[in-house]
DNA sequence: ATTAATGCAAAATCTTTGCACTTTC
DNA sequence: GAAAGTGCAAAGATTTTGCATTAAT
């Protein structure tokens, strides 16, 4: 965990530079996501969190900054199979590792990464992105 | 689209094969998503599909046979952000083209196929599965 | 006959929305 | 004070379940 003071007034102005108020509630559940490291979070997840820290959020809320933070590019959506919506904030290009037994998701570090490069693709269209999930199960 | 009478039979086959019984539902509905080639869809779509061509079927027991399907391997799930999960016909191991901008999904013939080979795994765990989902937008 | 599958409606989940109230700029 | 954000509860959307009825073995 980094020093507060420093953490906080880059969060705000990360917050400032996607065009997003600084509001208590955003920058709290801002300061739970950004605080260190990657971080695969859903609505409940991270509502369950900020409850944890005696933080004021309505569930409607998370949802809300979920999304917008999504839109803003501050969060990426992840596709896993399953109802529940994932977001993750590591934004840049980078694959997964999915933990079948539990549903854990964690980023594959760059020098993991597998190398995948699209031979063809069809008429009129450019590939976005490429999304790679590794799905593991325990061994044996 | 093949014969008919032959597609019947080997439906039902399948679906013996896979321990299930060929009910008249289960017949309808695998009547039209192992017809021919790969299809995509989710309960909704294919409800909607079965009311089309006049067969009786209610949409939780579309939910409930595409889930037995899936346990049976006779479909696989696709991981698509969003609400709606989609099943595949095509089982063996393919990757898909995703069109984001009208959410259609389609797979890589085998010789489109991104090459993946994955370096170092988690202590413990062993890959079950790779997906691989190419995004696409309109070109420009 | 026995066992499994179906249909329906009801419940359970997950997510979004409408609107009065509050906060930020 | 204008514009945007929040909370709550209600509505939506998707999926699952309980149970009486029907069909398959």
């Amino acid at each position: 965990m980094k020093d507060g003071k420093e953490t906080a007034r880059r969060i705000e102005r990360k917050l400032k530079e996607a065009g997003l108020r600084p509001t208590r509630q955003r920058l709290d559940l801002a300061g739970l996501l950004f605080a260190d490291g990657e971080r695969h979070v859903t609505a409940e997840m991270l509502h369950a969190e900020a409850h944890r820290h005696k933080m004021s959020v309505s569930l409607a809320t998370v949802y809300n900054t979920l999304n917008q933070f999504a839109a803003a590019g501050l969060l990426r959506e992840v596709a896993i199979e399953g109802t529940k919506t994932y977001f993750d904030t590591t934004i840049s290009d980078h694959q997964h590792f999915y933990f079948e037994h539990d549903g854990t998701l964690i980023d594959l570090e760059p020098d993991e990464e597998v190398a995948v490069a699209v031979q063809k693709v069809p008429e009129g269209m450019k590939v976005a992105r490429i999304d790679v999930l590794i799905r593991l199960v325990p061994d044996e």
